[in-house]
DNA sequence: TTGAAAGCGTTACCAG
DNA sequence: CTGGTAACGCTTTCAA
């Protein structure tokens, strides 16, 4: 069973490939009329040979002539992640209405595999990328668009770099919210934990949570610990059992692994929230209603962060300027940080 | 700044197109030699040359030449389910350790948006594709396969289709193990939610459960609830305020999800387990460690999984025949079935 | 409103 | 071992 062509239809239909190729490439108005220079009825017949036939467009072939290919790639910097894992579906949805197809690749936080995968998409002639980068992705990033294949910053951001699009939480407000509703709560020692992955939505996230403690006269009480991405169980526990020794009240985690983390600690040593610790977390997940107390954690706008990155990126596609925007994060309200005054 | 072509690498290396092509095409063996055949010295300059100019092979031009494009999709039923995340990053690991690159486009559920993708996927010249169908999905595998086009169903399988690799979950067995760890402790009415989706891995569960309650000669105890994917809150919440009026001992949840929401009604509802309700989850995720009391759960082996899939597809995109592959399910215990005898 | 013909960059084939 | 050349299926002039 042979593929059928282009050419297989306009023989069918008794026209040109030119034809056939103007029809299969018009997009219908509001009207529904085909906008194209084609008289109606020949464009109609053509549809039907071509629906009759099953042409199926060959989009190597179209994408080679034209150079471009009615594909985006999205480069989280892991897939399994849960936040991107949402954000991925409303990405696919908005671009699908536009018109576009979706290319997944994974970074898994490495700069190599960051930058291989941008080759090999490259390479696929996409028409533009959406990335969360890694640090140490700033060669891969500026090489892409150089290579003239727009490129927009999701969720992280990279500084002083030029002519690509971001679409980024605002980090330093979440922060902000989060601490200043512990300190509203009456609290005084709250700290933070986090990661040394030296990404921007994490520093800002941790200037926000400075400039809370800042605002209250509480400066002297703030106080960041690190630890690695992967690996901090161990870490987290060694800081809590210090934590709790030196009568710290509350913590502020800026991701969602480190919430997670901080609670099986919790669990672990028989610490309650929010009479031994309050906590704010990051991010949504099942765990945040589940576990024994629920748990006030800080949200993003999946849905805005996806479909603004496709709109930003198309526009760019289609010779615009690169934007940034900027998102608000919420605040949903838990048991975490219910104290009793 | 144009694309360089293998044409300029030729003429700047002083030899032929075709030579070029031949050594960009060579893979390395074990030796490191190239596997083709060109004089060592002629290749190595040609492949000084290719990366001095920053050649990048233009895989729309050798897909549409050759009809290959050294990529697979991946087609999960939902992006955004941990199960699939987590078998993506081993899909694409060893998808590139052979040299392809994988697409990622997801069904949500939905047979609809699984046709469109899978026209897509073809569109777009794929060598091969790993689904997990959706209920309804038959007809766009079918046309997959019938456009020459290597398909593994993955997860679930889809009966008397032929021609198809499979990897799947014995899910007869891991109904058994779940039912039957319950049943050994002792307990004797022991039921099961379920939704109504119509998936091979859902009834699979369900026959291992009947199974395992008739070896015990407890089948007249045996029974399975339905609810609806996506709405099954209420209806758990009736079936298991209604389960404790009669009686019932213990539940096997067939899904990650499922389970979710389980917990979360346990938790609504004031009750505790074991010691109200005995519980036996399925899939992996924080909560099973974060929740009140941890959970017993089956675990699929998402790293076999994944691997075996892209092993499969590939052996029959080299033309070899679609094999079936069943691995076994394992059972992590937790204190969800630790019964006081 | 229609059609002919020229490529896009590769790989496949055949000849040397 | 090496090189010339014809496709692959489409979009894009340009001309009618």
């Amino acid at each position: 069973m042979k593929r059928i062509t282009i050419r297989d239809v306009a023989r069918e239909a008794g026209v040109s490939v030119t034809l056939v190729s103007f029809v299969m490439n018009a997009k219908r108005d509001k009207d529904g009329k085909l906008d194209c220079p084609v008289n109606e009825q020949t464009a109609k017949r053509v549809l039907e040979v071509a629906e009759r036939l099953g042409y199926k467009r060959n989009f190597a072939a179209a994408s080679l002539r034209s150079g471009r290919s009615n594909t985006i790639a999205v480069i989280p910097n892991d897939i399994s992640n849960k936040f991107f894992a949402g954000i991925s579906r409303c990405i696919e949805d908005m671009a699908h209405k536009r018109g576009y197809t979706v290319f997944f690749a994974s970074s898994e936080e490495s700069a190599d595999r960051l930058s291989s995968a941008i080759d090999a998409v490259i390479a696929h002639n996409v028409d533009g990328i959406i990335v969360a980068p890694v640090t140490g992705g700033e060669d891969s990033i500026t090489r892409a668009r150089d290579a003239k294949v727009p490129v927009v910053l999701l969720d992280r951001d990279i500084e002083g770099i030029q002519g690509v699009g971001k679409v980024l939480l605002d980090d330093e407000a979440a922060g902000q919210m989060a601490t200043g509703l512990l300190l509203d709560k009456g609290l005084t020692k709250v700290e933070m934990i986090s990661y040394t992955l030296g990404i921007s939505s994490l520093s800002e996230r941790e200037a926000g949570y400075r400039k809370a403690m800042m605002d209250r006269d509480l400066y002297n009480n703030a106080r960041v610990h690190y630890t690695t991405y992967g690996k901090a169980e161990a870490d987290v526990e060694n800081v809590i059992r210090d934590a709790m020794d030196r009568g710290v009240q509350a913590f502020f985690l800026p991701t969602y692994s480190l919430s997670a983390t901080v609670l099986s600690v919790l669990r672990k040593l028989g610490l309650r929230t929010p009479e031994d610790l309050a906590i704010v977390g990051f991010d949504e997940s099942d765990i945040y209603s589940l576990y024994s107390t629920t748990v006030t954690h800080i949200v993003q706008p999946l849905k805005e962060l996806g479909e603004k990155s496709v709109e930003v990126l198309i526009n760019m596609i289609e010779g615009k300027p690169a934007e940034s925007i900027i998102l608000k994060p919420g605040l949903i309200p838990g048991g975490s940080t219910e104290i009793k005054k």
